[in-house]
DNA sequence: AAAACGGGGTG
DNA sequence: CACCCAGTTTT
């Protein structure tokens, strides 16, 4: 596509989106904060699972004041089910940063030093609700601009991320600073969602409805029958299996134990059981977990890493307990991982909570508040269902 | 350049 | 189950 193409090209484009754009709720807004919200909650994660928890996001917290001055927990709390979680902790500390500062950066550069806002989301919120001539590459547009140009290495790689993105700035309207006089009168943040939308709705990661395709005159893979072959797709990683294991360790009242994990942890500011990876010979011959009731009774699969556990959850926390109850099993597959979480029930004996650590006995009912891991709320959720040795009346 | 990120939707 | 998702940060 030639220079001389781009304004056919870019009227063809916002034709098509003016019929066929989906009513986004983020699209209805030109306020930076509800628009920053939505595309850092659509960082790797998809428009359906997103339109749920914005929309609370955005009820809990109105304003980027609100959102600032909320303690991490509440916004994590909100997050929980999303993942990605240091998305939601860069999210509040960009806040505060926004607060602090008493204006919102209108540029790019200055959006980028906000924590999680990277090349795409700084030109995203900067096209978007500051209408800047800002260039965008994500998923949509990386496939959408890969088959126009008909790019055949690996777009991902550092030269074909070079050739998108010089490609994204090419195809903007020219804006009225830079022309030197009126300008085109096409808002630049229009055209990104144009062929953002284009991407996801049409220009598809299997079968492209290249028949609807409002720009299909232009693309290189059409124009050659490509389609199919650009882009190259991504590697996929390999799957690793785990097993783990979690204890819920219960005091005379009921109240089980929890802890926070530490920033340099997976699922920073989250709370979880005590939580271990035994050693696989541990945990090998344990025979399946099913949810049962009354717990299941423990045979020799389980012994040593009963014991194993007892030591774990006492190095850990600082509190003694015997370990005897298989409550659960949960399979949870994420990312990369395959996981067997096997679930135990154990029974306070003595010690105190280790200082320095962000530790809590909790009422099962009362774990609502808090913000957990999948697993770990699919265990939280169980747990009132479940009773086992050791119960007070 | 590669890995981590521990979630969900879709066919 | 395989593959992908409006990426960013750390290693």
């Amino acid at each position: 596509m030639t220079d001389a193409d781009l304004p056919a090209f870019r009227a063809a484009l916002l034709d098509w989106y003016a019929a066929h754009g989906r009513d986004l709720p983020w699209r209805r807004t030109r306020d930076p904060y509800p628009i920053w919200v939505s595309e850092v909650m659509l960082q790797q994660t998809t428009v359906a699972a997103v339109v749920p928890y914005w929309e609370r996001f955005l009820e809990a917290f109105p304003t980027v004041e609100a959102l600032a001055a909320a303690p991490e927990s509440a916004v994590l709390r909100l997050w929980e089910g999303l993942g990605y979680y240091s998305r939601a902790r860069n999210l509040h500390a960009a806040a505060k940063a926004v607060v602090e500062r008493g204006e919102w950066p209108r540029s790019v550069e200055g959006l980028r030093d906000l924590p999680g806002v990277g090349r795409y989301t700084a030109g995203a919120v900067a096209s978007f609700a500051f209408g800047l001539p800002a260039p965008i590459v994500e998923a949509n547009t990386l496939r959408l601009y890969a088959r126009l140009l008909a790019y055949r290495g690996d777009p991902r790689s550092s030269a074909g991320q070079a050739a998108l993105w010089d490609f994204a700035e090419r195809i903007l309207p020219p804006s009225p600073s830079e022309s030197g006089e009126s300008g085109s009168g096409v808002d630049p943040g229009l055209v990104n969602q144009a062929v953002m939308e284009l991407g996801g709705t049409v220009c598809t990661v299997k079968e492209p409805r290249c028949g609807e395709c409002p720009v299909s005159d232009w693309c290189g893979a059409f124009t050659t029958g490509l389609q199919s072959e650009i882009p190259l797709p991504k590697a996929r990683p390999k799957i690793t299996e785990v097993t783990e294991a979690t204890v819920a360790v219960r005091r005379a009242d009921g109240a089980v134990l929890v802890r926070q994990r530490d920033a340099d942890e997976r699922w920073a500011g989250l709370w979880d059981f005590p939580r271990f990876e035994p050693p696989s010979e541990l945990t090998t011959n344990v025979p399946t977990l099913d949810a049962r009731q009354p717990a299941l009774p423990l045979g020799d699969g389980d012994t040593p890493l009963l014991a194993w556990l007892s030591t774990a959850v006492q190095e850990q926390t600082g509190v003694r307990c015997e370990v005897g109850a298989g409550l659960l099993e949960i399979r949870h597959g994420v990312t990369r991982y395959r996981i067997r979480l096997l679930c135990y029930g154990g029974t306070r004996l003595g010690g105190r909570l280790r200082s320095g650590a962000t530790m809590r006995w909790i009422q099962p009912a009362a774990l609502t508040d808090l913000p957990l891991s999948k697993t770990g709320r699919q265990f939280a959720t169980r747990l009132a269902d479940l009773s086992w040795e050791g119960d007070s009346p």
